[in-house]
DNA sequence: AGCAAAACTTGCGTGCACGCAAGTTTGCGC
DNA sequence: GCGCAAACTTGCGTGCACGCAAGTTTTGCT
């Protein structure tokens, strides 16, 4: 299920779809994110700047599939080999954490990058939003005999959650004016994602039926 | 705490908003929302195209609005304006299901409308997302025990759900080669909402600390 | 091998989003 | 009233997204 399709065809576009992906970050990180061009983009890859918006419907997008790459289907693979008496809540939040914590993802520079321009931290939020049909198909799967949409929302519920756990921690520390500083500069991204998905666990529970199994940490 | 900042001024601005709305809807439909520019909008309203921009940041934006309004605001009014023993779960369905059935929400023809164009379908589904915050607010009122980040991933959830239950609404009826046609051609607004925000509720319960009270229906 | 259909690339043209730097209007303190 | 500062509008210029209609490559079929 890796790769479908014919050879040589798909082979070629993917390579493109690579080189663009490359092409466009590197530039980004060399140049920074405002001196790039699509032109450049296309350039620098081979192709036709017409051609690039084949690949991609933004300037963005490339650079923000050079780091996301395959995420969202390897989530949707650690959710479906779960092991069937597995919580699924535990399963997805386990699935997302290591995926986001995965060798690939980005270094400081990156994401000193992505803070920089505000289209490129809307485009790389706006891309947690593609886990959302895979998920749902992984999650369809383990619970059979609901209807789909469950499955639906609560795969777009965790992409919400994953959203605002992400914006939370590309965040720059704010200095409130309400009371003293009692917001933590940050966090790690791991415990941010914990925190922001902890609360859709009495949700992931009772669509696969479990009893109502309270809190089993804290 | 309906009208803040100083008079003249804010009037003005928000009569050519209006305007602007109002054109927009008007000519798209009229003419078909693929035939209007932004400068036909903008000429209409009697501004010029720039600060058409000024005011929506895509030609669809103005439709949509049009359409929307203030809808936002009224689903966080109703949750907050909630009476204090009320399960939060059903405060927030029930507010929004009514909001979608309000008087000034699409009839038929703006409906198709929509349909029509993806620009327009999809800027009509991403106006969800609007409620996030003020309905983050919100619950965040009630729920102030907690940490605020809670009450914005579950916000987050119920515009996902809304999100996913309009997706379906505006499909035209779906033939899926799978199994016989076990897929239904479409449900009224109501339900499709309340089927897709139910998941959700064991979550809004727990945030509540409320007794993890299963299903009173069905 | 040969060939027709399907898929992909490319140049062109149009409309759009938005930064910038004037011009114009409104708000406000005196 | 007066005048300055802040807010808003507007024209301009640049880069971008995308439909369309050739050209080119790949594929499946015979």
């Amino acid at each position: 299920m890796t790769t479908r399709r014919t050879g040589l065809r798909e082979r070629k576009k993917q390579v493109t779809r690579e080189a663009l992906r490359e092409a466009a970050l590197r530039l980004a990180l060399e140049r920074g994110p405002d001196n790039v061009r699509v032109d450049d983009i296309a350039e620098a890859a081979g192709v036709s700047p017409r051609t690039y918006n084949n690949y991609f419907s933004s300037r963005e997008e490339a650079i923000v599939a050079a780091i996301s790459a395959e995420r969202e289907s390897r989530v949707a693979a650690a959710v479906a080999a779960l092991p069937a008496g597995a919580r699924l809540a535990d399963g997805v939040i386990d699935a997302i954490v290591e995926q986001y914590t995965a060798p690939g993802e980005p270094g400081r520079d990156t994401l000193l990058l992505i803070t920089t321009s505000p289209a490129l931290r809307n485009a790389f939020l706006n891309a947690t939003a593609a886990i959302e049909r895979p998920l749902a198909d992984a999650i369809n799967d383990r619970l059979d005999e609901t209807d789909p949409y469950t499955a639906r929302v609560l795969a777009a519920s965790v992409a919400a959650a994953v959203h605002v756990a992400l914006e939370r921690w590309l965040q720059p520390a704010t200095t409130s004016p309400t009371a003293g500083d009692l917001v933590v500069p940050a966090g790690s991204l791991p415990d941010l994602l914990r925190t922001a998905l902890a609360p859709l666990t009495p949700a992931l529970d009772a669509a696969e039926k479990r009893p109502p199994r309270d809190e089993q940490h804290r």
